[in-house]
DNA sequence: ATCCCAAATAGAAATTGTTTCTATTTGCTT
DNA sequence: AAGCAAATAGAAACAATTTCTATTTGGGAT
């Protein structure tokens, strides 16, 4: 279940550690966007001793090997969400405003014309909000 | 030159107060999307007495009323830059990452298509880094 | 299996961008 | 000119994130 993103971090040559693999199959558990204290809380149960730095310091890891996505909300808090793309495409980010759940979408030529305005499009962000089939149903 | 955006503020009965006035017009001499403490930092010379809250605070009521855009940058810090859209039309924004110059773009049927795996889509925030052309000639 | 060391971690403390609170001032309507 | 809601200053609180240092540990080498 998790090994897909277990190897992403031994290819890379980092360490797999309990609390690695710990916080991944935390958000293979929960199947939405968390934040570090969320994580942490979740996972003192499991290791009594685990500390919050920690935490942050892996998730950014995470996120810079391409197992976690950056998520922005509107509050000042730093959310990832686990990214279930199979390939390295370069792809975009769709997350249920009810539930969390995380989606994957490619948009192709969204910026093949690389000028905007005068600008020489470098890169971009692109986050997208809605409701996930699962919540739709529900209401 | 600021009567576009004091008239923005006057139409939704909020008060024109001076600060208020040389916030906007820093922004228009500026020319770049700014920080809170960069503002205050700048202003405190006009104002002998100036709170950065009520920096924060003006800044975040620009944003409502369409005069400032947020932009978001990898520091954790709070960005606005004018936008200067004619009208309320919804749009992006594109940003140099040399000189912080903003600028505006349409994307026409980005999201024309309203489900994206599974998801309805509510709304977007897309943003776009580059080079403008100033920059580049510069270069 | 044991040794070894760079990498990973805990825990406490510091940092700092942002927000809250209250007393005072001020823009604007009457 | 008066009155009042809106706006502001300044200090203080807040809270998310980061830094720092001593300690532990994963995993390659022996
Ligand atoms: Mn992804
Ligand atoms: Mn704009
Ligand atoms: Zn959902
Ligand atoms: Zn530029």
């Amino acid at each position: 279940m998790n090994e897909i993103y277990l190897n992403k971090l031994q290819e890379k040559n980092f360490k797999l550690t309990p609390r690695r693999i710990a916080i991944i199959d935390f958000f293979l558990s929960r199947e939405r966007y968390l934040n570090p204290e969320i994580i942490w809380k979740g996972l003192k149960k499991k290791f009594k001793h685990l500390g919050l730095p920690s935490i942050y310091r892996n998730l950014e890891l995470f996120s810079k090997c391409g197992i976690l996505t950056k998520i922005q909300m509107p509050n000042r808090k730093l959310y990832y969400g686990l990214c279930k793309a199979k390939d390295n495409k370069h792809h975009h980010h769709i997350v249920c405003i009810k539930c969390g759940k995380v989606g994957e979408f490619f948009e192709e030529n969204l910026f093949e014309k690389k000028t905007i305005n005068g600008f020489k499009v470098l890169n971009h962000f692109l986050q997208v909000e809605g409701i996930c089939s699962t919540c739709r149903i529900k209401s």
